[in-house]
DNA sequence: CTTGACATTCCAGTTGCTGGAAGGTGTACA
DNA sequence: TGTACACCTTCCAGCAACTGGAATGTCAAG
């Protein structure tokens, strides 16, 4: 199987494939007579537990903790349902923090709307509360 | 006034405003006989500008593109309140798909919680949902 | 025999900084 | 005068997770 082909088969980029390999996530394929990239079944299955784990938001790190775990035959449920729940909590907090925001910028655009718009060096205008804001 | 007056006056490390100085967003300030920045209180007002606006997300060019109006004497604010606009419906979104993440992170960490936790290769174990999933 | 779709490597850029090295300056204190 | 310390300068490198592009090689079809 060409990288191309494990490309189709995992919706990861030739490109990151190799990027992958290049940072020790995936092993080294084999390489046919001309040179190209040969993966098999295993590869697909690798990837896909990448992938999967990219997709929800996982860092590489973390990853590569994981399928380390998996090459060492251990198996790396434990460490990952860890890791799926901190991911969640870590995602909560985030969202707050966002929510916050669009609350912020909403309340400050609709507060700027009352401002004169062309006001270039006045206090009366939305980026003078933008740089009280600091 | 020196780079760390500026600095405690803005909140903004003195690493940063170099670096901001550099990608054009602050003009280049006059120096002291001792090749020391040297800056005033505009410099104060510009910089409260562009933290404001970095602390509500937006990016360092559209940053740019708002206090280069401002160099021009053109009011910014119209500009500006299109951009908090904007931003919010941006941060709404990503919101949106971070909350999809979570409950699926979730669920995910649910169901893998009622399979055998040192399941290599099994195909009951987590690991082999997120796969599944990519 | 050429066109097109693949493959390879390597280098650079993205965003918004941050850290560190190597050196110069300014002031307070013994 | 020495020296400790906080500050200043420049430049170079690195983070995360890729992506784009150049230059070159390979292979099958028409």
């Amino acid at each position: 199987m060409k990288i191309q082909d494990l490309s189709r088969k995992t919706g990861v980029s030739a490109k990151t494939i190799r990027y992958y390999e290049e940072i020790g996530l995936l092993p080294p394929p084999a390489r046919a007579d001309n040179n190209y990239r040969q993966y098999g079944e295993q590869d697909v299955e690798r990837l896909r537990l990448v992938a999967g784990a990219r997709r929800l938001d996982l860092s590489l790190d973390e990853i590569r903790e994981i399928v380390a775990l998996r090459d060492h035959r251990e198996a790396p449920c434990r460490v990952l349902l860890e890791r799926l729940a901190r991911k969640a909590d870590e995602i909560a907090e985030r969202i707050h923090a966002l929510q916050q925001m669009e609350s912020e910028l909403r309340g400050l655009r609709t507060l700027g709307l009352t401002f004169p718009v062309d006001d270039v060096d006045g206090k009366n205008c939305v980026c003078h509360l933008v740089s009280e804001h600091a």
